[in-house]
DNA sequence: ATTTAATATCGTAATATTGCAATTTGAAAA
DNA sequence: TTTTCAAATTGCAATATTACGATATTAAAT
């Protein structure tokens, strides 16, 4: 079907879910880690950094702000770009709850 | 296309992706969260937890033993499911590079 | 050997994702 | 206002994902 069943599964799991899918793509890895790479905002250099073309890069962008990975401000004729660090600390909490949960198992 | 250009970026970006892409499902999210949830292995208890029929659930876990996010093993008759700790403490540290860089930018 | 119970695989339908050419939009610059 | 440049949207083709019924496999139990 590829159609998901996301009413079966609570509102936690739909978001942790989807937080996760916009970075589950090599593009958007990319993307994120290139806008950490420099100091500063990123003003319109993404598409020339990236080795796909200017719709495909401006739809991972869309993905990637809709998630609420990244945020983009109108700057001039372009838009700034830059990683959300709330969001990127709510994937770590998510994570480091699961490895306290990890520690109390030892099997396997 | 529904085609990945993985070849366009590296190594590291594929393994990530692939690595989050496992749990970007909240089937996937909730078969972890499961497991977790019990202090010991889970044995053969998967399908009737999961609001999914069971070959669903069979091709998720499967999805799940391939990124090595989790480990199965075959224990008489059924198999016993646990997290694969490694792979958690992969993403953590991954997640942790992103926070740190992130420390260093004041925009936005 | 047969039955039983758990999990895997196959086949298939429905929907989602990826990618890009063509086009449009939006805002600054000329 | 016209041009220009960056980014978004549209439309479409190719491939991937999700889900499940039917069936196969596997290993213990009878």
């Amino acid at each position: 079907m590829g159609i998901t069943k996301s009413d079966q599964f609570n509102d936690h799991q739909n978001k942790m879910a989807n937080i996760l899918k916009a970075l589950a793509h090599p593009a958007r890895i990319a993307i994120v880690e290139y806008l950490l790479s420099v100091d500063s905002c990123i003003c319109g250099d993404i598409v020339n950094e990236l080795p796909l073309a200017q719709p495909t890069v401006s739809q991972h962008l869309k993905e990637l702000k809709n998630a609420g990975i990244i945020k983009g401000t109108i700057e001039g004729k372009g838009i700034c770009y830059c990683v959300n660090d709330d969001i990127i600390a709510e994937i770590m909490s998510y994570f480091n709850t699961i490895n306290k949960q990890l520690n109390f198992k030892k099997c396997c």
